[in-house]
Parts: structure tokens; C-alpha cells; sequence
DNA sequence: GCCTAGGTCCCGTCT
DNA sequence: AGACGGGGCCTAGGC
């Protein structure tokens, strides 16, 4: 484990550092003052502070002022660092190609140089994503509804591919796309799209369903739910089960008819599609 | 301009600086061997390792490793700081409400640690975004098309606020949906969503346009367009022309009607920064 | 390489 | 506060 610092170093002296420390593959920090120029899929540029700038070994470069989670600029994996000196100031360049981009960092002065030795694991365990959600459906389908039956997962369609696809008791497809969290009209838009390419797929005399699975809904994606024949189930992603506390569930389609009350009452998912492609 | 710097400091006096730079409100790195527990809209872990740590005085936290822009795990702006020495390890603990969240460092060793005064100039002049799209347009509306006129911007409707409304040459009412990059299925939705919103306003027997200025269009959403009867203009956002060396602007729907107007256009943008050298 | 969609998205803006 | 959409989004997974 090492670490290199220098306080208030010339340029030249940090210059040296950086080239030693790109070599070996440290994590750099830069605390300056600075202009930063950016050019690529648009242009920007920020005017003089004090910033603390970060050079990882991969390529990765951060501008960071004392405000916000996201840097002020920045540059994604994969761009080369390069650092020069011109007329009294210290240049650090990171440019990448797809899309062609450079990032200009011209330093008056720098007040603390440091060179990290940044290791071990990256991967971190996490839970409660859309994949977790889609894996406790997958254990219990009738989470979703009694009598439903996965049958594909990220199955393609000319719309792209749904996250579970299926059929429900009485043999009707059914796409459900899954959200980790509250939902707004585009994810409405999203499945209405799966739908339609079933609707392709299969010919429009064959019913398809479509089922929105997410912890809640908008009441704008409510309403376009509502308008294009969709349905919704309210399921949070940790738990598998509903929201506490919320009756969520009833905003579009009352679930119900789950275990108790069996299925005599015909499902009747022909009553969407009231017009909306045309 | 001052900056506090500790190497290899005890969690005793890292705890002592980190509280004074707290108060004093600087932005804090400790670069130091840590796992970190987060618990909020998911949950996750992350076993041990030395990383680089930064607080901001906004409350924002990152945990970076040696690769990503993105850090590994985070909090963003407006969470408080707390940190204490429990069981021979240095917690570093953020926590912030709407919605819960806490994440916890804890700090076998800290290699280093730092507070740095960051102060100066937070915003930067970007340009090419959707709003320069924008403006292009309303400075010439027959980029769109000949005879087009902008009557309102972000003008609300059930559906949300669309772009650009306005009409065209017949006074056929129009919705322009701009992007600012490759637009993909998700955007000739939203667009549809504008278009279907303002039938339900107006009535079927109105004749609407959908029209998605963008700088070019995926295959995919090229046939959600066509779809939908929706029209596509190929723009780029910076220059607020068509995009060099493509044919996109054909790729849905040919320009007719148009062309004969545009026979004096200002070619000019000869002053790109071109700094780049060997 | 492009496309598609998820994300603890973040973030601004407006209701 | 919640909602909605933009972003130089970033990132992962397919093809």
C-alpha cells in the first residue's frame, strides 16, 4: 500500500509524479485551481476554482466542485490521459474515441497532488432490483395473478424484448413488464409497445394482456394504462409482495380473485385496444 | 486557501479533522481500507478494500473504486455526516430522508485522509443541448419545414408538455418533439403520447402531426414512426442544421414540399477549436 | 460497433 | 412533497 502526495509542488514536479503514477496505475487526485474545456457530443466550459479532479487507471476522469453528486465534467472509461506544461500552466488531457471527445484541464496552480493505490473489490452485492423482482415472480408466479404461467423470459419481439412473457389461466398471452420503483407514463408506453407487437405477431384476433408489475403508478400512467386496456399489479421489488400500506393495487385493476373465489367469472381481456392505433 | 492533510493517522485524529472540516465546510477524501453497507430505495454491500472517499459539504457521498465514473456506492446532496470510532473501526455514517436512506463506511485504516477548501465558479456554458435545438428552430422555423410556425413551447396537455407546438403551412396543428441525440423507441412514444393527447383535445376528425426533430433515428424507432404516421427531421443541435454526410432525413418521411426555399442558407461554422495536435 | 433498456439513475422545473 | 422529462446521462447485455 503506497501513497504519494505533494503539497503545493511546481508544475513540473507534479507533472513528474503524473506520468509516474499513470505508469504504475494509481488512482490520482488533483486539488487546483482550474479552467475546465470540453469538447465532444456537446462543448462546455467552466472558468476558474478550486476543484478536486480525479484520474483513475482506467481512463475514467472527474471533475469535482464542492457541490453535487455528478461531476461538473468529466470523462467516461476508456479515454487516455496525457499532461504537459504551457506557457506556466499544467494541461491534463483525457480524449476517447466513439464519440470522439477531449476533456481540457489547465491547471494555475496545484495545491495538492496524491497518488493512490486503489484496490480490491469492486463488485458489490445489491439487492432489490428489477432482476430480484423478476426472480421472486418467477419462484411464485400467482404473485402476478392466480393461474398465470411464465413462460419466456426477455422473449423479443419486433418492439424489443419483455421482461416475462406468458399466459394467463385461461391460455390469453400475457407481457409483464416489471419496474423496481414508481412508475410514470413512459413504462405505461413501454409495455404498450410489447403489446402492440404481439398484436402483430399474433394478429389482432388474438387477445393479448398486458401487465404492468411495479410498487405504484402515476396517476397520469393510471390513465394511460387505463386508456390502452393495460393492467396493473403492485409488487415491491425486496419483498416480493405489496407495499405496506398503500391501496395502490386498486388504482387500475383490483386484483383480487387470487386464491379464494376461483375463476367461474369469465377474464374478458378482449376489451382492450379501443382505438388507439389509427 | 488551506488544506488539511493526515497520513496514516489514527481513527482518533482522523475523527478530529474530519469534524473540524465538516464545520468548516470543506470537501473531505479518506483514501482507506473500508467496506460500506447501504440501505434505501435498495440495499446493498460492499466487501473490503481501499478506496477513495469524498464528502461534500452539500452532504453528497461517493465511494469510488478504481474504475467507473460512476461510483460504487453513493449518496446524493443533502444528507448529513456522522462519523465516530466503534469497535477499533472508523464509521463514517450518511444518512437523509425522502426517502430513507443510510449508508455506512466503516474504515479499517485510513491511509489518508484530506479536507480541501473547494470554492469557485460551479456552472458551465454547455452548448448543443435540446434547449439550443430549440432556439434554432424558433430563430428559423423552416428548419422544420417551410411554412411551419411555432405558436407555443412546453405547451401543457394531458400528456405532459410538448416541445414545440405549433401549426403548418395549412395550419394543420402541429407537435415537435426534440432530442438531442439518436433517438430510439422511447421517444417516438413520447411523441405519440403528444399526438394522442391532442386528438382526445381537439377531437378525431382534427388532423394532428407528430414531427421528432432529432440528429438521427434507430431503425426500430424509424418503424414506431411510420407506425403512428408520426414524421422525422434530421437536425443536429449544436449547428441547428442537418447532420453532415447522412441521408437520414429520408430514412421516414421525404421532405417534400419544402425544398426550394432553402437555397440560401449561411454555410458558416469554420470556427471549431481544433486544439487537437500530437 | 450499434441497439435496447435499467439505474439506489441524478437533476431541474413546475405544480 | 410528487411528477415529469432531459442528460455530454452511465452501464450492462445482445447481436
Amino acid at each position: 500500500m503506497h501513497t504519494t502526495t505533494l503539497h503545493r509542488p511546481t508544475h513540473r514536479e507534479t507533472l513528474w509524479e503524473l506520468e509516474a503514477a499513470i505508469e504504475r496505475g494509481d488512482l490520482i487526485t488533483v486539488f487546483g485551481r482550474c479552467t475546465v474545456d470540453y469538447d465532444g457530443r456537446a462543448t462546455s466550459t467552466l472558468g476558474p476554482g478550486n476543484r478536486l479532479v480525479i484520474l483513475k487507471p482506467d481512463g475514467s476522469t472527474l471533475v469535482h466542485t464542492d457541490e453535487k453528486r455528478t461531476p461538473v465534467n468529466w470523462q467516461p472509461p476508456g479515454c487516455e490521459h496525457h499532461a504537459s506544461v504551457r506557457d506556466g500552466r499544467l494541461r491534463v488531457r483525457g480524449t476517447r474515441t466513439t464519440p470522439d471527445e477531449t476533456l481540457d484541464i489547465h491547471f494555475e496552480q496545484v495545491h495538492q497532488f496524491s497518488a493512490l493505490d486503489v484496490t480490491g473489490g469492486r463488485d458489490l452485492d445489491l439487492y432489490g432490483s428489477e432482476e430480484d423482482l423478476r426472480e421472486h415472480i418467477l419462484d411464485d408466479p400467482s404473485l402476478v395473478e392466480s393461474g398465470f404461467t411464465p413462460l419466456e423470459t426477455e422473449r423479443e419481439s419486433t418492439a424489443g424484448p419483455m421482461d416475462i412473457y406468458g399466459e394467463d389461466a385461461e391460455g390469453v398471452p400475457m407481457v409483464v413488464e416489471l419496474k423496481r420503483r414508481r412508475v410514470g407514463p413512459s413504462a405505461a408506453s413501454q409495455l404498450q409497445r410489447y403489446v402492440e407487437a404481439l398484436h402483430r405477431e399474433f394478429g389482432d384476433s388474438v387477445a393479448v394482456r398486458g401487465v404492468l408489475v411495479a410498487p405504484s403508478v402515476t396517476d397520469r400512467a393510471a390513465d394511460l394504462l387505463k386508456e390502452n386496456g393495460l393492467e396493473f399489479v403492485a409488487l415491491d421489488p425486496a419483498t416480493g409482495e405489496p407495499p405496506e400500506a398503500t391501496e395502490a393495487s386498486e388504482e387500475v385493476e383490483p386484483p383480487e380473485a387470487s386464491e379464494d373465489a376461483d375463476g367461474d367469472e369469465p377474464k374478458e381481456a378482449d376489451s382492450e385496444t379501443d382505438g388507439s392505433d389509427g
